[in-house]
DNA sequence: GTGATTTACCTCACCGCTAAGACATCTGTA
DNA sequence: TACAGATGTCTTAGCGGTGAGGTAAATCAC
């Protein structure tokens, strides 16, 4: 049995075999895996009519302390996209009532968000769902696995920067 | 030190310790990792006047035997993406110089599309920075890891149908 | 206190992908 | 041979993202 980043390998192997490809044994299937793990989690999104952006934004809402209030800054640091994407899933996330924007009593500038108590009822009714849809896609690996992936994953990470405490 | 999903994992903990979010400790290092990992290699891509899905077709062709001939319908399956996306991309690239559309001549339906010598060039060029820029966002994980790490990785794409012999 | 810089949020043009489906051609079966 | 279904490619509307940049407010240095 092999998976398509065999086939890869063996190609460059044969093409360029002046190259040193072994990077792309480790990038090539966390592209793919990445991929594949995606789609499978939209679906369990598209069935609570949902789509990953705005079950990130009301997750990342969720998991964050009572009353569950971030500002847009704070969305785009955990989500890792731009501060445009973030104003555009917020107003999708508002016109369908889900979270609400009331502004900063702080900072002139600054906007609250919140989970809507509908926003809240909807995350936490999808959640399970989500956490089934994980457990099931990566039930080929034994618990050992999984804790060594997640561990050298957390190294990668910490080294591209990824950390909690900033620079 | 912790990784953000470090975080992740311990809010979930406060707010709702009744659900097990452990399979997050994987999927989300992974669709992290893997996100800045991509924005890396564009760096690299658009110091070469590339988009990683130009890149992506250029490198199939390339390390396809030769004469580096390929149909879209090929393309489609090692891109994992749709038929409308291969269209695109090879009307961009066509649009280019970079690769040629001609039809086959034993499918009326069906195409071939080849590198050209500018393609290629452009290909050969690129592949060794592209690389190296593999090569330096790996650094930080010596090579046993690197190793177990893919072979996790192929585990879990094997168990999600990432095969080469179809099912 | 003033001016320069940084920060927060938003706007908008553009880009690449998906999803649905059109259309032509091929293939398998009766 | 005829026809149903599968396959290969392209088209297009719509979506969510980026990147550049705009405005306003906060902060810093002197």
């Amino acid at each position: 049995m092999a998976d398509h980043v065999d086939l890869v390998l063996r190609q460059w192997a044969a093409q360029r075999p002046d190259l040193d490809v072994s990077p792309m044994a480790v990038i090539g299937r966390l592209s793919r895996v990445t991929r594949l793990i995606d789609a499978e989690l939209r679906r369990t999104f598209a069935a609570h009519d949902l789509d990953p952006a705005s079950f990130d934004v009301l997750a990342t809402l969720r998991r964050s302390d009572p009353p569950h209030r971030l500002t847009p800054a704070e969305l785009m640091r955990a989500s890792m996209v731009t501060s445009g994407a973030i104003t555009q899933r917020l107003d999708r996330l508002e016109s369908r009532g889900l979270v609400a924007r009331t502004p900063s009593d702080v900072d002139g500038r600054g906007v609250y968000v919140t989970l809507t108590d509908e926003g809240r009822a909807l995350i936490d009714r999808v959640l399970p769902d989500h956490l089934a849809t994980e457990e099931r896609v990566l039930a080929a690996l034994p618990e050992e696995h999984r804790d060594a992936l997640a561990r050298t994953l957390a190294v990668l990470l910490e080294s591209l920067g990824d950390t909690t405490t900033p620079s």
